[in-house]
DNA sequence: TAATCTAACAACGA
DNA sequence: CTCGTTGTTAGATT
């Protein structure tokens, strides 16, 4: 489950590698992540040339010069990887595209991964991706932003952060250590955090995510060439480490559940 | 529950009446309506001057020369009523705003409207307005539109319809007829409606909607000057009119539950 | 009963 | 029944 690092560093990786190249196949093994036959989608791509490959939150945006766009959502427990000419290629992927040099990339997902073709004209009608929120490491991500996004809301801090039209980037990854750098409890409702909340709350999603961007992402996540990441446990200060004492006040960190999903905190930093 | 045929005709009226006015003064009996402090409220919008209103769906939005919007949402049962210098005053109201040459309105809503003040920078960080989807009338409303919107949903067409962030205006009284227009069942899973039936549906949003709004919309809602508009019980077709003969086949018109909504159908042409 | 926001559930495979 | 994400439905709000 790529998160928004690891999206960024296979998006500054793609520009480097694939640039100006004529798509000469595809394959697909899992048709049902296309958004349309695989004939049709081949009819489109093959032939054209990329030209630029940018992201927001964890899409990958692969402009091509027929002004089609090659969107690309890794699911979870994903890799996109590159392959070279005369390189190794992954035996499994759910897509794979071959240049017309022979080099390429394999797209292989756990779960719930969307490769979809759009025109430029059709993006603003791509449900996926026209209604995602402000890129947390844009300039748009101001402290202002976030006091008017939570401004009046009864739910949960948590879950709106994770909302993906909301904020585009954050999964339940960083979330962890996100909060934990604000204390502030996942639970807590969004309208009752102080202003100073509100501050350290964007600080911390900033400092968060650009840490692991600097360190090359998960390291238990794989780049574009297949390496991992140097973003390694013991980077983490909350996240996944249960048991382990918080490395503010010595407390023990727990697991708890959180509506559906499971969160990692110091219940003595983070009250609820 | 005025929808869109109402807030035009409201719309077209106030920019009749009250175009260059200065706000006297507020009066406010439900302060959970508005997005601020009454104080703060008051601050900010005594002694503008208004410029233009305009609508979207079911909202209205009355431009003042501070650059601020006056965005109100009228909720359910509610009515925007127009008072003149030396005439008569409704007694009740949620909030009245008075001019400075003692005309003014009041709006009373029986439940959940929305009266809020935003500054133009601020409208598209404004949840309730920003997200608001296509306006039925417009060209952006088109059949291919329609279609990408409906392609690849799996669920109902009615709440569909109903999503102001899909369609902007429609309300549970208009939906009645136009999906009866189009001959199609509340209960059917959008994506499986055909592509003639997306163009009777297309093609019934607009004219009902249209029809309406040139009757001066519903009887039993109130314009801007407190007259009833055109579109009586017998302009509907199957909308509230249970046990009576359908117009098309005679067969007793139902009232059935679909989902959080009640439903008027002819339950022969609107096949399930 | 209205309209809208929020919470919960379903779905997808292994 | 786990995982994570999105879409849809059910519940709460004044």
């Amino acid at each position: 489950m790529p998160e928004l690092p690891e999206i960024t560093v296979i998006c500054r990786q793609m520009n480097k590698e694939i640039l100006g190249k004529q798509v000469y196949e595809i394959r697909v093994n899992q048709p049902k992540c296309l958004n349309m036959p695989v004939k049709a989608f081949a009819k489109i791509i093959v032939g054209s040339r990329t030209r630029r490959v940018s992201s927001k939150g964890k899409w990958l945006f692969l402009k091509l010069d027929s002004n089609y766009y090659l969107l690309m959502n890794l699911g979870m427990g994903a890799n996109l990887l590159y392959f070279k000419p005369d390189g190794w290629v992954p035996e499994k992927f759910q897509f794979k595209l071959t240049f017309t040099d022979s080099s390429g990339f394999t797209i292989r997902f756990f779960w719930f991964g969307y490769i979809h073709l759009v025109h430029q004209k059709e993006l603003g009608n791509h449900r996926l991706t026209a209604n995602l929120g402000v890129a947390p490491l844009d300039g748009e991500f101001t402290k202002g932003f976030l006091q008017r996004l939570l401004a009046g809301r009864r739910g949960r801090i948590k879950p709106l952060l994770l909302d993906q039209k909301n904020i585009a980037g954050i999964g339940n990854v960083y979330i962890q250590d996100i909060l934990f750098n604000a204390r502030i409890h996942p639970n807590r409702v969004a309208s009752t955090l102080s202003e100073r909340e509100v501050g350290k709350l964007h600080e911390a999603t900033k400092t968060v995510l650009q840490r692991s961007i600097e360190k090359g992402g998960l390291a238990y996540e794989m780049d574009f060439y297949g390496q991992k990441g140097n973003f390694k446990s013991e980077d983490f200060q909350v996240g996944y480490k249960t048991g382990k004492p918080c490395p503010a006040c010595s407390n023990p960190i727990e697991k708890i559940r959180t509506g559906q999903t499971a969160s990692y905190i110091c219940s003595r930093c983070q009250r609820s």
